[in-house]
DNA sequence: CGTAATACATCGTATCGCGAAGTATAGTAT
DNA sequence: ATACTATACTTCGCGATACGATGTATTACG
């Protein structure tokens, strides 16, 4: 898949792998991997940027003598994937100008988003 | 709209922009506009690579005047198109991980794409 | 005893969107 | 007449970001 194409999606798929339990970065990668892969580095940089943005706070537990570092999502990672949700809406009206599908007659897209 | 959601589309929108008839500039952010924004200088930065990708050609012509610069789409440039849709399948897998909808009963995705 | 898996961190690089500023002409308003 | 707006293209530099390379440390397995 097209690199740009990954960049928005990035950030919010992090905020998705945590938001029905906490996580941590091993894990958060291998969930994630059947969608969409990232690096060790690329991923820890997000945790990073999330957490200073406020979208996530860290907890450090220890788990058979190895540290891990729990990631929970907070009520602006919510609101933050919420917003994706509605750019979907545009997203979708410039798919269908890259695609020439007419816009006018679509009624039932339902599996595409709300 | 996000900047890095745009990132992704930006591109092929151009070549979408001039798929019909060749355009210049101006009116290629013009026709674009009321789908994604975009200013000159990304505008013309974008257009010059993918000249470079030999995804478009240049031909200039005198306007009233002024002289314009005409892009025309070659067969990398429709290529460039036909991957992005494919690409949209693995955008709509990942845009059901974010937003948790069950992903084995969906029929009618017509709307969404190919 | 070595290799793989787990787990996290940092640095440097390349790419890319965009604001700022510049050049030039044609049409419109004051 | 003069100023402003629209048209049309160009270049520079900044900031954001993904990622490969590299490093550290422990556990599990053969």
């Amino acid at each position: 898949m097209d690199i740009q194409l990954k960049r928005g999606l990035l950030e919010v798929c992090v905020l998705a792998a945590i938001a029905d339990e906490d996580s941590y970065g091993y894990k958060i990668i291998k969930d994630m991997k059947p969608y969409i892969e990232l690096s060790e580095s690329t991923l820890y940089t997000i945790l990073k940027r999330l957490e200073t943005a406020d979208m996530l706070s860290v907890r450090t537990a220890e788990h058979e003598g190895r540290l891990r570092k729990y990631y929970h999502i907070t009520p602006a990672g919510r609101k933050r994937i919420e917003e994706f949700k509605s750019d979907w809406a545009e997203m979708l009206s410039i798919y269908r100008f890259v695609t020439k599908e007419d816009e006018s007659h679509v009624e039932n897209n339902i599996p595409c988003g709300p």
